[in-house]
DNA sequence: GATATACTTCAAGCATGATTGAAGTGATTA
DNA sequence: TAATCACTTCAATCATGCTTGAAGTATATC
């Protein structure tokens, strides 16, 4: 926990739970092919089979990157029942909700605080314009 | 592009530019030191000495996770109208508000569509739970 | 039971990128 | 001009994790 002194009470700018939890989502997330595949779940496409050949991935690593989906909670697992050799992948909604729920929360604009001068001479700022940009 | 078809018009599940953009946003914040400087950002703490001290990482560390956050065009750079040695980094909130439209288009609950019974025998699912899980 | 199907797990190889210490840059002060 | 300060860039190490091919598992069909 961190604390930044305000006015005259001290808010807290965790460290924290919250944050780790949204850090640990868009690691999942952050990966093109991850993302392509929710792209095709959310379009309805669900076995590996068909998300193997829109992408143009090996059943594997399709199923690899699958898997870390549903550890994250993001996707579920459904077996056909007439042919139980067939896997269907789902979205998960609620986890889904939560996640818009915690990135809409940290990305609040309204969150979005004036500048603090804690050090610096006084904070007078010049416009990033005058910067001077060193180029190798 | 890959074209699903729903009732009777084709539907568009692009391999996409919005996808890409966002993938490109997810990977530099998918990195909890980033976030965790994101969040001190928004707390109005913004020299490099001072987000060093709070996440107890050394200055060349946070000038590197810095420099990312401004290539990704999140953060912006400004040098201290009295003395120039400091710098100070601040929050780009026009790229804020395009991350938040993009992950809030791509992951919006009603895009979400039902099954599409493309491959497999017809489509009759089993509850998750009856999935045998391989164990290791 | 033997074979085929759909998918998963395993065991490498490999690439990306975080981290670290040292050197470098620009600005200020003595 | 020399020294200091705040920060950045460089070079090298190291860890994480994507990718691939092979082997394994569960289910269904012959």
């Amino acid at each position: 926990m961190i604390e930044v002194i305000t006015q005259d009470r001290p808010v807290v700018v965790d460290a924290l739970p919250a944050t780790q939890q949204l850090a640990a989502w868009l690691k999942v997330l952050a990966e093109p092919r991850r993302l392509q595949i929710l792209n095709l779940l959310i379009a309805g496409v669900q076995c590996n089979c068909e998300l193997g050949d829109h992408l143009d991935m090996a059943p594997n690593l399709i199923s690899h990157h699958l898997s870390v989906l549903r550890k994250a909670g993001l996707v579920e697992v459904e077996r056909d029942a007439v042919d139980a050799r067939w896997v269907y992948y789902s979205l998960n909604r609620a986890t889904l909700a939560a996640l818009n729920a915690a990135f809409g929360a940290f990305f609040d604009p309204t969150r979005i605080q004036p500048r603090r001068a804690v050090c610096g001479p006084q904070g007078n700022v010049l416009p990033a314009a005058t910067i001077h940009v060193t180029k190798h």
